[in-house]
RNA sequence: GGAUGGGUUCCCGAGUGGCCAAAGGGGACAGACUGUAAAUCUGCUGCAAAUUGCUUCGGUGGUUCGAAUCCACCUCCAUCCA
């Protein structure tokens, strides 16, 4: 099997520009292709994974990936698949936000002996003069045209400004600054980047006459069409500081039935013969592909020791409901007691488990909250600090929300 | 710059002097059922010293016994005109 066959197996593929170009170059690893990176928060996060996946797998097949930083179109803020406006960034955040990015991929892709690059398109397009640029690329973008496309389409409605029209631009032109100084010959992107990958190959065919390709990757969405890798509480990080391991492994344990299998292709680095092997299963064997699936993830993303103390702890918790040591925790000090003791609602707010004590309340009242495995029925309940000392508590509130709280 | 309409709780959206911590829906959370899934049903959804008190309806002042609601100014957004 080819790179190309697999990367259309796994459902990757979206859209390409000249399907029997792009299959000659990466088969053959003749590619030097891009990826662009908005530093728009200070981790990497899910959608950016399947992007590193990406470049992995055409490093391994011997295309050479550069890495691209939007240092400089950060500062615009894409508009593409917003309602609303970005919040605009101080120069100083992204660059913090470049940082991070740059030892955060350093895991993923091989940068050494020029196997690979990192650029940050600061270094051009800060330095870009208005008129000159005007002159140079704004002759070529067709206004009428790019009100068509759809990622301005849907802004129409609600307002674009002037400094989001210019995205497109921006990104067009990293496409073509990329080809003359590394001969970078292919762009790839997520597919709501459709529009503005075309404004780049489009602008070296005029700029330059010469061709170059773009390909997007199917975005990874829910059964429900929503963007995956997202939780209420915002994204899911690849930085353990952000999203525990733990949490990490969790988020892909409870996918939905219908997502498993095209999680496992997209995102995993398993043969495809053994994913194709589970789209058989059902009922609680499917729930056996989830725990595959957390594994494998929480395993690339934060090694081997990681994914094996979170699959434990879950296990633990799950089927055995007993202590391990790799649970979170919460600690309790004398500041937070009062005569000596602490309530059940106090000892939910300091464990991080409610955020507040009428939330607390509401947890209580509606059986929601167990300590040790025993269910809270009694709001006044209060805990000492003999309570907490040693092994200490294990606080739950609801089905998957937990601390082993102890006393310090 | 001019005209008009608008800014309500996590989101959408009702409310146009007291009965308003504010309808309805969505989401979130909790419970039942399950497989740590989905669907469904139930509860719940500002904060707290909790049959009570406190703080919320873009901002600041004002009218009033009483303001999300009326008035003034400011601000932001949408649409049309320039």
């Amino acid at each position: 099997m080819t790179l190309y066959e697999e990367l259309v197996a796994r459902g990757l593929i979206a859209q390409v520009t000249d399907e029997e170009e792009i299959k000659e170059l990466i088969n053959e690893g003749k590619a030097t292709f891009y990826i662009g990176f908005d530093p728009t928060a200070d981790s990497l996060h899910v959608g950016h994974f399947m992007a590193l996946c990406l470049m992995k797998r055409l490093q391994m097949a011997g295309n050479k990936p550069i890495a691209l930083i939007g240092g400089g179109t950060g500062m615009i803020g894409d508009p593409s698949g917003r309602s609303d406006m970005r919040q605009m960034m101080t120069t100083e955040m992204i660059q913090h936000n470049c940082d991070c990015f740059k030892t955060q991929m350093s895991r993923f892709i091989d940068f050494s002996e020029g196997k690979a690059l990192m650029v940050n398109n600061a270094d051009w397009l800060l330095d870009l003069n208005y008129v000159d640029l005007l002159r140079e690329v704004g002759s070529h973008f067709s206004v009428n045209r790019m009100l068509t496309a759809e990622c301005y389409k849907q802004r129409m409605e609600k307002g674009l400004s002037f400094l989001e029209f210019n995205y497109m631009i921006m990104q067009s032109y990293d496409f073509y600054a990329l080809f003359q100084k590394y001969g970078c010959n292919m762009q790839f992107g997520g597919d709501d980047q459709w529009s503005n990958m075309l404004g780049g190959t489009e602008l070296i065919r005029r700029k330059l006459g010469k061709d170059a390709y773009a390909m997007t990757i199917n975005l990874l969405l829910n059964s429900e069409g929503k963007k995956m890798g997202k939780t209420q509480s915002g994204a899911v990080w690849l930085d353990p500081n952000k999203t525990s391991p733990f949490e990490f492994y969790q988020y892909w344990r409870n996918v939905s039935d219908d997502d498993v299998l095209k999680c496992m292709r997209m995102l995993t680095f398993l043969p495809l013969e053994q994913i194709n092997e589970m789209d058989g299963w059902e009922g609680s064997q499917l729930n056996q592909a989830k725990e595959i699936l957390a594994f494998e993830l929480t395993n690339l993303v934060h090694g081997e020791e990681e994914a094996n103390k979170a699959q434990e702890s879950a296990k633990a918790l799950f089927a055995g409901g007993g202590i391990h040591a790799d649970m979170p925790t919460a600690e309790i000090t004398e500041n937070d007691m009062v005569d000596g003791s602490i309530d059940i609602l106090g000892l939910l707010v300091t464990a991080g488990l409610t955020a507040s004590r009428s939330e607390a309340r509401r947890a209580v009242e509606q059986g929601g909250v167990t300590i040790d495995g025993e269910k809270v029925t009694n709001i006044k309940a209060s805990y000492t600090a003999d309570d907490l000392s040693g092994e200490g508590l294990i606080v739950k509130r609801g089905k998957k929300n937990f601390r082993k709280v102890t006393f310090i």
